[in-house]
DNA sequence: ACATTTACCGTACGGCCGTGCGGTTAGTTG
DNA sequence: CAACTAACCGCACGGCCGTACGGTAAATGT
């Protein structure tokens, strides 16, 4: 057996397939998924297009590469900075903050990648409108997973409709990135911050966990 | 002066673009005002492409009667509804409810015909995304003016942030659609409407004016 | 009456698209 | 060493794209 190292060529073909990807998400994030060609991709990056096409075999599988790398961004700014405070409403607190500033930073040049390419598959069929599908419900998922953890800590009241809220808070995430690209203007950013503190005041147990202003 | 009776040809060649400009709203909320193309309209309809190019005389003059298009389709089925109550919560509430229902009902294929093309042009521009942009400030004030009035009849509260609770009105009716055409699921017409809902209680000065379930 | 305008159509053009194929280079395996 | 495999490249293809041009038929203006 030669599992031993596995340098080398398909290490660099690793090496060219992120190089490729990272473009990708820039683009796809401002252009939509239909907006990326092989052949742009090829001349940005200096490279020939079929051999941009060797190394995802077809368009769609490049389209499907692309969202899982944008996947990967988003945990990375969104989801990973969690891990750090323990379950309860500072965490969801943080959770919807780090997503504002996901999408106010611009880790997308287009704003958030999901809510461009979403709203690009949603009413279509096949691979990669399930893969936009699947990662959708993966963040609601774990959204309400953050609100039950903050619940059974006793942070956040027991009778709470948790889809509902984790629904509620989305939405104004999702409104703020929208508003934001498209007239060019941050304000509504604070506006998301601030609804989504009066809605978590009216689910808490305790006010004081809570700060006075976003 | 012959301004008579502009019948005939003119007439003729105002019909075809409406026959048009109804395929291509519908064509676009499901893929986009790029996946419009003229040889794709001419094949559906019977018509030759140049004479549908003649029609418009460009490709992105199209894409922008097909947005002033959609508008007329959103006004007829969310605005005008609301003109047959009294300023008020009930009028809010009917807006509402109206799009909701105007989103449900597939009135486009692809559910709201203005998520699907701000998310499209939002980080772009050109003359398309400022006819988009234009169309989405003019909803929002609307929204905005509704409240306002509702406010002027006293039915909502003086010191109400008005472009706050239309942000997050727009948000629940925008994420319902957006959910439920991404996932072929109903259920969360009724989340936004109970949010909608939980949120006017929030504002009013009179808890009776508004239903006890939505 | 005639000239003009408008709604079309048919054809053609250059351009970009995704994809297939064959070849070269180089790292891996036996 | 030879055999293989993976990362590329160059080239060519058929297809759809938006646009241009010229023509025809019919309605309108004078």
């Amino acid at each position: 057996m030669t599992l031993a190292r596995p340098d080398g060529r398909i290490e660099r073909g690793n090496q060219t397939r992120q190089l490729i990807l990272q473009h990708a998400v820039g683009i796809a994030s401002v252009e939509g998924l239909e907006g990326l060609s092989l052949g742009r991709l090829a001349n940005e990056l200096k490279l020939s297009k079929s051999g941009v096409f060797a190394l995802f075999g077809s368009k769609e599988e490049l389209q499907v590469a692309t969202v899982h790398a944008a996947i990967k961004v988003l945990i990375e700014h969104v989801v990973q900075p969690t891990r750090e405070l323990p379950a309860g409403l500072g965490r969801i607190l943080l959770l919807c903050r780090s997503w504002l500033t996901y999408s106010e930073q611009r880790v997308f040049p287009g704003g958030c990648f999901f809510y461009s390419v979403s709203a690009e598959y949603d009413a279509r069929e096949g691979r990669v409108h399930d893969t936009v599908a699947a990662a959708h419900s993966n963040w609601f998922s774990f959204v309400e997973q953050t609100i039950d953890d903050a619940r059974q800590v006793g942070e956040v009241r027991d009778d709470t409709d948790i889809p509902q809220l984790a629904f509620e808070l989305v939405a104004l995430l999702e409104m703020a990135n929208a508003e934001s690209v498209l007239h060019d203007n941050f304000t509504c950013y604070s506006r998301a911050a601030n609804g989504i503190l009066t809605r978590l005041r009216g689910v808490t147990t305790d006010p004081a966990l809570l700060p006075d202003r976003p």
